[in-house]
DNA sequence: CAAGAATATGGGAGCGCTCTCAAATTCTTG
DNA sequence: CAAGAATTTGAGAGCGCTCCCATATTCTTG
């Protein structure tokens, strides 16, 4: 069937263009009955108002772009960025928004296509996940006036000019070290990861909860890993050797890999050592054994990201936001602190 | 700075819009002269084509829409789908198209959002993945005219009108099993799933080789589970009771599940039971032990479902394409063909 | 119930491109 | 080197919407 058009829905309805128009975009002014039979015509025809169009008349394309700059093969396989994708995805269902996906492999993909995205008006805002302490690529969108708002928090040095949404990783830190000062655990090891903010705030809180409880930070317990299960694994197992009684991961995935290196050294988690986690993925619960971890609420996330990008978008310029997110101990089997 | 258009680009070389239009679309019919000149100035001032602009006037958008309908929370934590999507979003900046997304998580919002995007031109085809046998979303959007193609096979029901890329999923278990079969085992396993089709592709191949080689089928031996490695676990619990030689899981998940349980029962994979898996995720390499699988291509997979695409909106109406993609048989320890 | 205020509606212009057609230029070739 | 053919360029129209302004209608209120 041919595509309708506003003037042709005008026509059956007996009204002009431009009466459809305010109907569609929710305008006042309309006597209650014309809107009525604006309305049923639409409903009846299936009308769906041409895209291009009314990008074109009114500059904005209700169209976000969800960026991971550089991302690797393997920090895809860490189930936190299909969590977050389906996050920000469903977010933008509710806001009619459509989420463009932006993924790079490679400085070059990029580079070419980062250009297009910002320069076409193809996109009217952008949500960045990306807390890599130096990415080029925020520093680079940055020139140009499209806004955005980044996931997790920004390296403290540009944070201030950026609007972003992260959650309270150093509490989360201090929670998940805490419970294991409480349960009597001394030698405290991390598993920890380098050159990224949330990875340093995780960093934070583990050593200020040693601190306020009076226990030193042992280096040599703190060994750095990335985010993956095989890095967490390896990471373990150099850990291994300087015989901690508990240890804290900064991600469930670095701490699955732990309990597997634990395992193959013949001891038992947590009787032998015992381990926190953090994120708590789906797969946190129905480890063996249940993993201690720290929940973060990745569905807000991606909801407030959306939201404030469309009022950023809305009311340009204007302080950058900055919202930090709740985090919460969920007490499992691995911690030691029940059975 | 403000934004350029064409009339002003061709101001600056010296030709009219129509010229700077062609050199952009790569036209034939300009003088070198010319095109050289005006790609200087759009070189120089990092001109780009308003894409709205462009949509509304040819009516096509350089969008693509990934759909993956009524997926579940649990469904998307399979490492498969992120490698889809990461698949797939290369090969859309490869050809300078622009993936959309829309994942759907309850039916209300698949149709409020498949209505919007069918209809508004926004999108100018569609890459499904849904090999689910009840595809509503396939047969509703099959009614409009818009270009789509499934990554895997549809039910045999409709799959001569659809185009699709799938994957050789008989092949692949039939190399499974005769790998199996080969080593010596008897007792032989299947961790199935249900309803979909790449399932049933791979239980038919199983079940050709072990016929192939004079081996009945032993309904005891074959139980279902859902993709998960949770799934996996379970299924393995009650085919323990059995006493399998040796499992093929139709997922790397599953295999993976499959071997905590076997494990957890006190026994060694794959010294008492053998376990080979199916799609070969870049965990599958590091599991322990390394698992025996089959590879599937999914990059190639995704580069030909957008290339394919582009060729069905480019040349409408024409026969669906079928596209089955070779696998391979990848002998790790986990089968015990190796140390 | 007339006259002005408030509200509702219609029409024109324009968003920045593509596409067609006509005009201008360049190339052939007898 | 003139006349026709082939190539190259420009201008107009139109894609379907939004937004502004002018006009038409309805509502007040003395």
């Amino acid at each position: 069937m041919k595509r309708l058009t506003l003037e042709e829905i005008g026509q059956i309805a007996g009204v002009s263009r431009s009466t459809v128009s305010r109907v569609i975009n929710d305008h006042p002014n309309i006597r209650p009955a014309v809107r009525q039979r604006v309305e049923d015509v639409i409903r009846q025809t299936g009308y769906q108002p041409n895209s291009a169009a009314r990008s074109l008349a009114s500059s904005q394309s209700r169209v976000f772009g969800l960026v991971m700059p550089s991302i690797l093969q393997s920090a895809f396989a860490d189930p936190y960025y299909p969590l977050v994708i389906q996050a920000i995805s469903h977010a933008c269902n509710q806001h009619d928004y459509t989420p463009g996906l932006f993924l790079f492999q490679t400085p070059e993909e990029e580079e070419k296509v980062s250009q297009r995205i910002v320069a076409s008006g193809l996109i009217d805002g952008l949500i960045i996940t990306a807390d890599t302490i130096n990415s080029t690529f925020v520093s680079k969108i940055q020139q140009y006036d499209i806004p955005f708002v980044q996931i997790g928090r920004p390296p403290a040095s540009n944070a201030a000019a950026i609007s972003y949404v992260d959650v309270d990783n150093e509490a989360g830190a201090y929670l998940a070290a805490s419970h294991l000062v409480q349960l009597g655990y001394r030698r405290i090891g991390q598993l920890a990861t380098a050159h990224n903010t949330a990875g340093a705030d995780r960093d934070a809180g583990f050593r200020h909860a040693l601190a306020d409880r009076g226990l030193e930070v042992d280096e040599d317990l703190v060994k750095v890993s990335d985010f993956s299960e095989a890095g967490g694994y390896q990471a373990m197992q150099t850990l291994l050797s300087r015989q901690p009684e508990a240890v804290f991961a900064q991600s469930d995935a670095i701490a699955l890999g732990a309990v597997r290196a634990i395992r193959d050294r013949g001891l038992n988690v947590p009787q032998d050592i015992a381990v926190v986690g953090f994120d708590d993925m789906p797969l946190a619960a129905n480890a063996d054994p249940p993993l201690t971890t720290v929940r973060q609420p990745i569905n807000r996330t991606g909801m407030l990201a959306v939201e404030t990008l469309i009022d950023i978008v809305r009311t340009t310029p204007e302080p950058a936001r900055h919202i930090v997110l709740p985090v919460e101990l969920v007490i499992r089997a691995s911690s030691g602190a029940v059975n």
